[in-house]
DNA sequence: GTGAATGCAAACTCTTTGCATGACT
DNA sequence: AGTCATGCAAAGAGTTTGCATTCAC
């Protein structure tokens, strides 16, 4: 079947490996906001710690599959609304129609997204600037602004080569 | 049903009425492309152009609905890759779980979306620094940039004084 | 022991597609 | 006349929920 929604790439995202202390943040987080320590859930935690950049759920469900934990779809998307709502990770989007994960790091340091509209490849940049335009910004408006994200379509250098 | 993504505003999105020449634009643009008129097709055009920002599917099913047009959601559906893939619309996500659309004017103005998580309305913003650093920073990469989007994710006014 | 977390399966929303019918050019 | 566009209904993908069971505290 074709998607008129972009096409879903399964890859990596290439970002460097962060600290990777985030998933003992993650943990404790949880069991200081009350909640219960549970193998399931924690390894939806490694699992994001692992994967660290674009994350979809599927992702997560194949790497622990291919890992003999198997958890349950429900139970990682009720892991990812509680993390979400916790302000442990960072929901965004890139027009496929699924929602992408990643890490929200403590340190505050995060990157965007640019999205190749032919292949569905999905890079990180990070880029003072703009982060900067939209802190100046956030301070002159009505809303509290708690998060942002920035996506760029276009066309990535291999598939430019590609079609021309 | 509650979904735990956020919650879909039904409000208009506030943004001023543009100059509105585009629906005109829209159905040149698809004419010079080859494309033949047709009734329905240039009822969404119109629903495009009269709902303006941060339009759903279902809004525009609802808009010509109320207008004794009813049109397929198909159509619809239809009728939105088409100008999407003739960049006359520019699609977009809230993080609610349904794309969102507006028109692309021809003069390349446009603007981005503060989405308030607790009551999910949708308020456009404009912001030229922003703009300059994306411009800045597409011009340094692999990537062949077309068009971008920027959401700011927080919690809007009114929403701010009701909880405190 | 009590309540939270899990897993499965069913339900739901949004979106896409197959196919027969109707409408432009 | 020959396609292109429509509409309906059915199929698909992603996500959420009900409920019985299991597990952590």
């Amino acid at each position: 079947m074709v998607w008129h929604r972009k096409p879903r790439a399964n890859l990596r995202c290439l970002s460097a490996p962060a600290v990777s202390e985030w998933s003992t943040h993650a943990r404790r987080a949880l069991t200081e906001a009350g909640h219960r320590t549970s193998a399931p859930r924690d390894d939806v935690i490694e699992a994001i710690d692992r994967l660290s950049c674009s994350i979809t759920a599927r992702a997560i469900a194949d790497d622990l599959r291919e890992r003999g934990s198997s958890v349950g779809l429900a139970s990682i998307y009720r892991a990812l609304e509680l993390l979400d709502r916790l302000g442990l990770v960072q929901r965004f989007d890139v027009g496929d129609g699924g929602a992408r994960y990643e890490p929200a790091h403590a340190s505050g340091e995060h990157h965007h997204h640019m999205v190749c509209d032919s292949c569905g490849k999905v890079e990180p940049f990070e880029d003072d600037a703009l982060e900067v335009a939209i802190t100046n910004l956030s301070g002159r408006t009505d809303f509290a602004v708690a998060a942002h994200d920035v996506t760029l379509h276009g066309e990535c250098r291999d598939c430019r080569l590609r079609t021309t």
